[in-house]
DNA sequence: CCGCCTCGAGTTCT
DNA sequence: CTCGAGGCGG
């Protein structure tokens, strides 16, 4: 980037993190997500360190912590000082933490560490004296925060008194902890402001931290805000000497009857500490509360202390923190591609960042009403998040970041691959040419993929050489490759190219259903092909061919789920003459049918019973499971009705298991599942 | 014709 | 997983 666009990106990133603050903290009005935030805060100081002659005081990188608000006292904190965290993002800034504590220490071992999880809620110090709570205050600065008593009374979680215990009780106990906000309670509490017409809250954090600043303590009350604990300080060093590590220290904590976070684990070294992160960043949404991380800290609580400050956080502590949920980047271009069915679809081309754990590159646009909807042109600053935690999709424009450089996207009029005309078919701009060699190779790709022909080793790479290479033409080809063609090609050994000849001829026999799939009808996918297939048998593919060119459209209606479109679609295609063609083609390379395995419905024990699926099983393949299913005479299908009979939860269930909740539909776990399918 | 239930198609990264 | 749209019953 250059020096003027990079300080006219500074000045608007300066602006923008202004006005997001401002909305959150004086106006109680959410704009943009935390996660987004920080990204924003992260392109920000990016830049600054590149170009240091644009840092100025203002810029919201140069602050520290929050000023304590006027309407509350003031509380001094307990010495040492309420620290704020240093932040490793990755495995590698996880070792070299791990690195420069052993040489600060002077040690070849650390010993074990403590892996806690991190809370994102509101760290708070409350204050015990001879086991009575006395008082309790935010962070603020670390050494001044807001004395905000009255409001820590009303959390249950917090003991007014401590419970007897066989420890000693210290003359003064002050413990630190963290205040947050179930999901449940999070979700209730949004309802209810929907009800009276109120703002809606965007997450926990920022509504555990506003009820906490409430005036009015009945208020906070009437919000079920819970604590767990994470550390204590007490009367010096003789505390610390009664409990040593962060275990012992934990446990006598919870002989006071003060929570810590039952999740919280002692281990050895550094390869369980990075276990115990990605176990919870795959686990995170089964917790009834959001963490945002783990902190990792030694369990040699002498150790630590000796691991001192640095700048405003311990050396030998660190927030591990887990990439997040949604990021914003900017959207480099917009290129178009061409699918099987002609759809173009426009995919953005993102400045790379990290989401979910991975390097988002692309995101779909789907269709031009999309783009529309989004309000996006090329240049744009936007956020993206993953679908379903896998599929990349931009969810926002920040239209406050235009520079007025942006370009707007335009559908181009003519197919990007083969220059045929483009035409509109609902939301989808199409290339007219049904030979387009977009469409032909996208279709090639079809015919062997898992659910068709599925010949392994055989994926778009592979068959995009053999095309270029003009080894083959259409799918039969495939059939008739020698080893030697293959293996004359650069980059193949002998032994891949003897495998896919092997592939090709063990999959050349394939199940009627499957055969139709590949085929890549338009309308016609795996259901319908089963359907036709169950309606229309046919031995071997001469059978076919003289069957299926007679199927006449009244023919293919008397098929449930096909009506005059798909049957339009497959009658069409099945006039063509390249088609016949290709068919007889399949044929003469011994292209033939075995039987399918469940071509009929009988009547078993689940029949009438229709299953859906989500989350993954422990014990078996969803693919087992469907055929399990349809073995007992069940159904399997893709979306929750109210005509579902039962929705099979596995692990990390999707939006399945939610709109079941919604309609009442019997839940099964895998354990009562398994025990029906016996 | 409307609304519900399904199916089809497209999608990213490791 | 999500969206769009085809099929079908009322």
């Amino acid at each position: 980037m250059d020096r003027e666009s990079a300080k006219a990106r500074i000045e608007k990133l300066k602006h923008e993190i202004n006005r997001y603050r401002y909305a959150y903290h004086v106006r109680d009005k959410d704009l943009i997500s935390p996660e987004a935030l920080d990204s924003l805060k992260k392109e920000l100081f990016d830049l600054e360190t590149q170009f240091p002659q644009f840092v100025t005081a203002d810029s919201p990188t140069q602050r520290i912590g929050g000023e304590p608000l006027k309407e509350f006292k003031k509380v001094t904190h307990a010495t040492p000082r309420m620290n704020s965290l240093n932040d490793a993002f990755s495995k590698e800034d996880m070792e070299s933490w791990f690195t420069r504590l052993k040489n600060f220490l002077g040690r070849s071992a650390l010993g074990d560490f403590y892996c806690d999880l991190k809370m994102d809620g509101l760290a708070v110090e409350l204050v015990y004296k001879n086991g009575i709570f006395v008082s309790g205050g935010t962070r603020g600065d670390g050494l001044v925060g807001e004395d905000i008593t009255q409001n820590l009374r009303t959390i249950e979680a917090i003991p007014l008194t401590l419970q007897d215990s066989e420890r000693p009780i210290p003359k003064e106990l002050v413990i630190r902890g963290e205040v947050f906000l179930t999901k449940y309670e999070f979700d209730r509490i949004n309802k209810e402001q929907a009800r009276l017409g109120e703002k809606i809250y965007a997450n926990p954090r920022n509504v555990a931290a506003g009820s906490l600043r409430q005036l009015d303590p009945k208020v906070t009350a009437s919000r079920k805000l819970d604590f767990y604990a994470y550390g204590a300080i007490g009367e010096g060093l003789a505390y610390l000497k009664m409990y040593p590590t962060r275990s012992a220290e934990n446990k006598s904590l919870e002989s006071f009857g003060i929570k810590v976070n039952p999740d919280g684990r002692r281990v050895k070294n550094l390869g369980e500490v990075i276990t115990f992160w990605e176990r919870w960043a795959k686990h995170r949404e089964k917790l009834p509360y959001e963490i945002d991380g783990i902190v990792v800290s030694l369990e040699d609580k002498a150790l630590h202390e000796r691991g001192g400050i640095i700048g405003k956080a311990p050396r030998a502590a660190i927030a591990f923190k887990f990439s997040p949920r949604e990021a914003t980047t900017i959207v480099e271009d917009i290129k178009i591609q061409v699918g099987r069915t002609g759809a173009l679809t426009p995919v953005a081309e993102l400045k790379p960042v990290g989401v979910g754990g991975v390097t988002i590159t692309h995101a779909s646009l789907h269709n031009m009403d999309e783009i529309e909807r989004l309000g996006l042109k090329i240049g744009d600053t936007v956020i993206v998040s993953r679908a379903g935690d896998v599929i990349p999709q931009i969810t926002k424009v920040l239209h406050e970041f235009r520079s007025g450089k942006e370009k707007s996207f335009v559908m181009p009029a003519s197919c990007p691959v083969d220059g045929s005309k483009v035409t509109r078919d609902g939301v989808a701009f199409k290339c007219s040419n049904p030979k387009c060699g977009a469409r032909h190779r996208e279709g090639l790709y079809h015919f062997f993929s898992r659910k068709a022909f599925n010949i392994e080793g055989l994926g778009p790479k592979i068959i995009d050489r053999f095309l270029d290479k003009g080894l083959i033409t259409d799918a039969a080809d495939i059939f008739i490759l020698k080893e030697g063609d293959i293996a004359a090609l650069p980059r193949f050994g002998e032994k891949s190219a003897k495998n896919i000849v092997l592939e090709a001829k063990e999959r050349s026999q394939v199940t009627l259903s499957r055969f139709i799939y590949a085929l890549g009808i338009l309308h016609v996918g795996e259901e319908t092909a089963r359907a036709l297939a169950r309606h229309f048998p046919t031995k071997n593919l001469k059978e076919f061919l003289v069957k299926y060119s007679k199927l006449s459209l009244d023919n293919l209606k008397s098929v449930p789920d096909i009506g005059p479109k798909v049957g339009e679609s497959i009658v069409g295609w099945l006039k063509e003459k390249a088609h016949i063609n290709f068919l007889k083609k399949l044929e003469r390379v011994g292209v033939s049918f075995k039987g399918d395995i469940t071509l009929k419905s009988f009547s078993g024990k689940l029949s009438g019973k229709k299953f859906v699926l989500t989350g993954a099983l422990e014990g078996l393949s969803r693919e087992a499971a469907k055929e399990k299913i349809r073995m007992l005479g069940g159904e399997v299908v893709e979306s929750v009705s109210k005509k579902t009979s039962y929705v099979v939860a596995g692990t990390d269930p999707g939006s399945k298991f939610d709109k079941a909740k919604k309609l009442g539909v019997k839940i099964l776990e895998e354990k009562e599942f398994l025990k029906l399918l016996t």
